[in-house]
DNA sequence: ACCTTATGTTAGGAAACCCTAATAAAAGGT
DNA sequence: ACCTTTTATTAGGGTTTCCTAACATAAGGT
């Protein structure tokens, strides 16, 4: 309890807040799927959760409390601060990032934080476009973002977020990178199919688009 | 048993490495003390270690069989590694790394270690100058290294490895940073009191230094 | 030889996380 | 209303890693 390292607990912590932050309630049953636990294996850590004053419940909905807000956004802070580190320093391909990320965010101190921060020169979003905690004018995602799934043919937007959704998915990750895809770069939706599937022209190339996945990623107008 | 992450057993496998490499004689006792465990709970796991095929025993000295001994340098180099980084590019305080890194090394995967290998330069040593396991040229300490405990008084030797010992104590670490005794740097030895404690002149200052720390610093002729 | 110290093992637990099977309770659709 | 699906809990286990207390044994000095 005094040790400061416990990956379960901050990786609950981490998803409560990620799945409130996309707007999902935030029921036991979706941390289950999240994180690819049994039902009752939830049911026990959500206890302790509570006992130990990181999480409060209202009927089936949880949110954290501000202590549990506190570690939560710590840790994705150090999760999206070591994808900058790891795509932009040490040049680990983009879609492998995260995975890694996974891990690292729950032994990066706050000193080595704050570090990256100055050597990475106050980033305020990490490789996929999602904010960094604490990070100015990051608080939430600017109010002119809108799913990719929402944009008429003929527009031209500009890719701004991937959602943590899709970046669980190393290969649509890697099929996103392989075809330019990346947050910064623009895109001219050329047609939609009846089942919602994109042809999007990108540097050149087309490339066709599920609608899932399109509804997990945001644009701006350009 | 196939998820790859098991910390204990990393820094068990890594100690026994880390205490051959030292040369001490390596039974259980050595390894509770290193760790900080309780006699019973080192008898446990290295039971655990034999059963996997990680280590054997002859009598009470245990070796790392070969495939301990691939984990073990793996998790030493991949710590060495970080030390590197953090000192080198992220600019945390030297005294500051070894912690650091001793959580780290558990969660870089071999792709990262390969990046960090070519963005470090092929580094051959950590900050504290013990050698990156696989770095050319540093398959052990060179030969002409010696314990500044043997340095004569009026000798000017310069200062190449701090052992793994004197990591673990910060305080003394700091003190060394302070007096800008780090790998590379010489310094003139001055007087040997009858306890063995070295008066040494470094950077223009003066830097005592007690005869336990002394045998745990190697130095090169200059 | 004898005694002390160092070392290792047994026995019995504890805490943190995780699981399956079975059951209970709430939501939602028709 | 009724039935199905979704959601949560209880009961009973399992593994890993750690601990204390008690005991056994090996080493080393005198």
């Amino acid at each position: 309890m005094t040790d400061g390292f416990h990956p379960p607990v901050e990786e609950y912590l981490e998803t409560i807040q990620s799945l409130t932050e996309e707007g999902t309630t935030v029921i036991q049953a979706r941390i289950a799927q999240r994180l690819g636990r049994s039902a009752p294996s939830v049911s026990e850590m959500l206890d302790r959760l509570t006992t130990d004053g990181y999480i409060h419940r209202s009927g089936r909905t949880i949110a954290l409390t501000e202590q549990g807000r506190v570690v939560a956004d710590s840790v994705i802070r150090k999760h999206r601060l070591a994808e900058r580190l790891l795509v932009d320093v040490i040049g680990l391909p983009w879609h492998k990032a995260h995975l890694e990320a996974g891990r690292w965010e729950h032994v990066i101190s706050d000193e080595v934080e704050e570090r990256l921060i100055e050597l990475l020169g106050n980033p305020t979003t990490c490789p996929h476009g999602n904010p960094i905690p604490g990070a100015p004018g990051a608080g939430g995602h600017s109010a002119s973002q809108r799913s990719l799934a929402e944009v008429e043919p003929g527009e031209t937007v500009q890719l701004e977020r991937i959602t943590e959704e899709v970046e669980l998915d190393m290969d649509s990750l890697e099929y996103l990178d392989e075809h330019g895809l990346i947050p910064g770069r623009s895109a001219r939706v050329r047609s939609r199919a009846p089942d919602g599937t994109l042809t999007l022209d990108v540097e050149g190339s087309t490339v066709a688009l599920g609608a899932a996945i399109c509804q997990q990623m945001f644009v701006a107008s350009v």
